[in-house]
DNA sequence: ATCGGCTCGCGCAA
DNA sequence: TGCGCGAAGCCGAT
């Protein structure tokens, strides 16, 4: 059995009934391959000699979701749907709320198996299918390696904290996950559900944000393109990985953060693949690593632990002092979320990563914390800072509302970090400047790179 | 080019 | 209770 027991949780009483089918209501792990809640609806069906139906829920409401994020899961959902196919196994996408719409599919199973999914709203849709499920649910984690409460339970106060914790069971759920045949195919059911063949029409449908553009071009959905980038990477990125962390010049980055943050692909899979690539020596492995499971994991811990994780209200009680003692220091610059939005400050290396940000719906790490720290500058209070930077995250990277942008964004204003020199109004919290990336990186080279990626996508938009 | 100091609080050894 | 140490920092001294 490689599915642990660790990773699978009743989350209501009732029985498994005598119903038609399991149903696998899926919503955060959106794959055909290395889903640990699928392969245990699999070999359940298979125990009761049952079929087994997918069932995805698409809402509009989806919390501060625009038509990049949607045109990016949807080219996923309809690579997954035609590969479950080829499984015999029937994948029906229904307009609604996801948990009405597990509701609704839930009255003909026997059994309900969700996978897991830490933000708020994740757990509510959750908590009401567990109550009002007429059969038994069951919760089977498949986005972390390691299970979130194996590691700790409590949130956890810095990446040295949490690093030997997963380290330790790393042997235990770092292993392959088996995939099993389906005995039955549920391929024939009647079942109603949307066709997902024509994407223009389903997004058509859709009432939401379409200010975003979608960026198919640059990163298109879906666990193949997905494994096609992530090949590339081990073989040509992975090698420069740990000397280039700090190089956003470069391209020596996984680019794996969209796919992990819609489940088009495992990061227990990267893992494993990253294990074999030999050729690029064992410290740049190490740090990939380090980035995949520990500071991925480490969010986790973050969002799981903490009901204000998405607030400045989250913040480690230093940081929060010391901006405050600070929130009336004299700012050089002050900019207006709008401004920043369109990338109209004084420091060209900020508007480039502004730029990136909007157009590609990405940005390379090191970019990422010295654009945050100089939101908190140039905002009028931290707290109008926390707002903007991840208002802006959300709106634009492909993968915001991730557990990683909470932390991500926190960690600007001290979260899972230590006291510095005290300066102006960054207080104790670590600063950055542009100064730094002129001492250690190229990065005249990254405002070109930007240049370049701005231009190509305008002539795709033009034609 | 390289190094120590900055500063906080956790986790562990004692 | 003391001690070592940390996601990428900067800065000034050598």
């Amino acid at each position: 059995m490689t599915i642990q027991s660790a990773r699978i949780t009743y989350i209501n009483d009732r029985p498994e009934i005598d119903g038609d089918y399991i149903l696998y209501w899926m919503q955060q792990s959106q794959r055909a391959q290395w889903n640990h809640a699928l392969e245990f609806a699999v070999r359940k069906g298979n125990e009761k000699g049952q079929p087994v139906v997918v069932g995805f829920g698409l809402t509009d409401r989806y919390p501060e979701a625009n038509s990049r994020h949607f045109r990016f899961m949807l080219e996923g959902l309809r690579e997954t749907q035609k590969a479950l196919g080829r499984r015999g196994i029937l994948m029906i996408l229904r307009f609604g709320a996801p948990d009405r719409v597990a509701l609704d599919l839930s009255r003909r199973a026997s059994l309900v198996v969700c996978d897991r999914g830490y933000l708020r709203h994740q757990h509510q849709w959750r908590e009401t299918v567990a109550l009002n499920a007429p059969c038994a649910a069951v919760r089977v984690e498949s986005d972390v390696v390691v299970p979130v409460e194996m590691v700790s339970n409590k949130a956890e106060y810095a990446a040295r904290t949490i690093r030997p914790r997963i380290k330790r069971l790393l042997d235990t759920f770092r292993v392959p996950l088996i995939h099993v045949r389906p005995h039955h195919s549920s391929m024939g059911l009647q079942l109603p559900g949307e066709d997902l063949s024509d994407l223009e029409d389903l997004m058509g449908r859709l009432q939401m944000d379409r200010s975003v553009p979608p960026v198919s071009r640059l990163f298109p959905g879906g666990t193949r393109a997905a494994m096609k980038r992530f090949r590339s990477f081990l073989a040509t990125g992975l090698g420069q990985y740990d000397a280039h962390s700090n190089q956003p010049q470069t391209d020596h980055i996984s680019g794996m953060s969209p796919y992990l943050h819609f489940g088009q692909v495992s990061a227990l899979r990267l893992s494993l693949l990253t294990d074999e690539a030999h050729h690029a020596g064992p410290e740049n492995r190490a740090a990939f690593q380090e980035q995949l499971i520990v500071r991925r994991e480490l969010a986790f811990n973050h969002v799981r632990f903490r009901k204000d994780y998405d607030t400045y209200e989250t913040l480690p009680d230093w940081a929060k002092n010391t901006l405050h003692a600070h929130r009336d220091d004299f700012r050089e610059y002050i900019y207006t979320p709008e401004q920043m939005e369109a990338g109209e400050t004084h420091d060209l290396y900020w508007n480039a990563a502004m730029a990136e940000m909007r157009h590609t719906g990405f940005m390379h790490n090191h970019m990422r914390m010295y654009w945050a720290k100089k939101i908190l500058e140039w905002r009028k209070t931290p707290e109008a800072a926390f707002k903007t930077a991840l208002w802006l995250n959300n709106r634009y990277f492909l993968d915001g509302r991730d557990p990683n942008s909470y932390a991500g964004v926190a960690w600007t204003f001290g979260l899972h970090d230590r006291a510095w020199k005290e300066r102006p109004v960054f207080g104790k919290v670590r600063y950055m400047n542009a100064a730094g990336l002129e001492r250690k990186c190229d990065i005249r080279g990254y405002v070109r790179k930007v240049e370049r990626q701005v231009e190509k996508t305008a002539g795709i938009r033009a034609s």
